[in-house]
RNA sequence: GCCCAGAUAGCUCAGUUGGUAGAGCAACGGACUGAAAAUCCGUGUGUCGCUGGUUCGAUUCCGGCUCUGGGCA
């Protein structure tokens, strides 16, 4: 085994990932860093179908439950602490496995994309977001024209989000994002790594999706977001925006009746399931392990062969 | 058994005075490099129930059949 090897298993949310995780970290002696923007929160349970103590099996599990709700996370803050896990988790000479399915932050991760330091800045986003609101986005669409016309291009005037972001970042560096783009997208890895992206028949995913969150009803879903709320926090925070969470509170607010509610959190899971997979396909290096392809074979045995070689 | 209504996209339905069809929802494809479970863009995917007839041409008109509702017996 090599000191830069790391093993990545993902795949759209619902299809099995956490419970193959664990089973493939007891076979090879891994630990598993949790890939998963909102699994990183407290309290957060129930609607991001954590991983429980007890289906952890002993093995030890990293950027799970280390954030309070209220606190921002972002690619920056995963790349930065995933980085001094894996770290961590080689030194004492284990084998790094990253689950989850934020697709990203795997991506800022393995290719140790660069993000510069103190580039964020909030006082000026919040003057784009007013200057938004008051002329429209194909305002700011036309001022990014005017200092970066390769990234004006490549983003539509109604991405609102990123229009801002470039925008942000040319106030910040004085450079174009479209060319710091370009630069980070030729970067080669700096880990020997297996990428497993666990998939299945897109029905099969569905309909896991669908029971899935009427589980999460049955367990208490409303006064696990009930609690949140009472806990201070709003409808805008990072966390909040999580699938589960802001339907919730649409609910909790009177805009939708729960009905409404449960039938949302399934169509817009659904519809993430989708966007994961389309971010996945288009992923260099990527091992897609079809589950219908391998009905009759234990997984763990699949994925232990493939990966064999570096260990 | 008889009468009436319906049968068009995955679903609910609209429509074509005869020139092979469209809405909503669902679905599908794509982008993404400091909000990513976020954000944004794009796409009708259809033997118009089956089968004869009339017609240059039928999903549309006519007949028969099948199925599904509702009613009468």
């Amino acid at each position: 085994m090599k000191n830069n090897s790391l093993i990545v298993l993902t795949g759209p949310t619902a299809v099995g990932k956490t419970a193959l995780s664990v089973l493939l970290a007891k076979k090879i002696d891994g630990e598993i860093i949790s890939a998963d923007s909102m699994q990183v929160y407290k309290g957060m349970d129930i609607g991001t179908a954590k991983i429980s103590a007890e289906e952890m099996q002993g093995v030890r599990h990293h950027l799970i439950n280390v954030l309070e709700p209220a606190e921002e996370f972002n690619v920056v803050l995963f790349q930065k602490m995933a980085k001094e896990c894996v770290a961590d988790v080689l030194n004492r000479g284990k084998i790094p496995i990253i689950a989850g399915g934020t697709g990203f932050y795997i991506q800022a991760l393995l290719y140790d994309i660069e993000f510069t330091e103190n580039d964020k800045d909030d006082i000026y986003r919040k003057v784009l977001e007013a200057l938004a609101i008051e002329k429209g986005s194909e305002y700011l669409h036309g001022m990014l024209k005017e200092v970066d016309p390769d990234a004006a291009a490549a983003i539509h005037e109604n991405n609102q989000k990123r229009i801002i972001r470039a925008l942000e970042y040319y106030q910040s560096n004085h450079s174009m994002i479209s060319k710091h783009n370009e630069t980070e997208r030729k970067r080669t890895s700096p880990y020997d790594f297996h990428y497993f992206v666990l998939n299945d028949k897109r029905e099969k995913i569905y309909a896991n999706i669908n029971s899935r969150v009427d589980k999460m009803f049955d367990d208490g879903l409303v006064s696990e977001v009930e609690t949140l709320k009472n806990n201070g926090l709003k409808r805008d925070m990072v966390s909040m925006q999580g699938l589960g969470y802001k339907e919730i509170f649409a609910y909790l607010d009177g805009e939708i009746t729960l009905d409404e509610a449960i039938i949302l959190i399934k169509r817009d899971t659904r519809r993430f399931a989708k966007r994961q997979l389309t971010w996945f396909r288009r992923e260099r290096d990527v091992t897609w392990i079809n589950k219908q392809d391998y009905q009759n074979d234990n997984l763990v045995e699949v994925l232990y062969k493939m990966a064999a070689d570096p260990f």
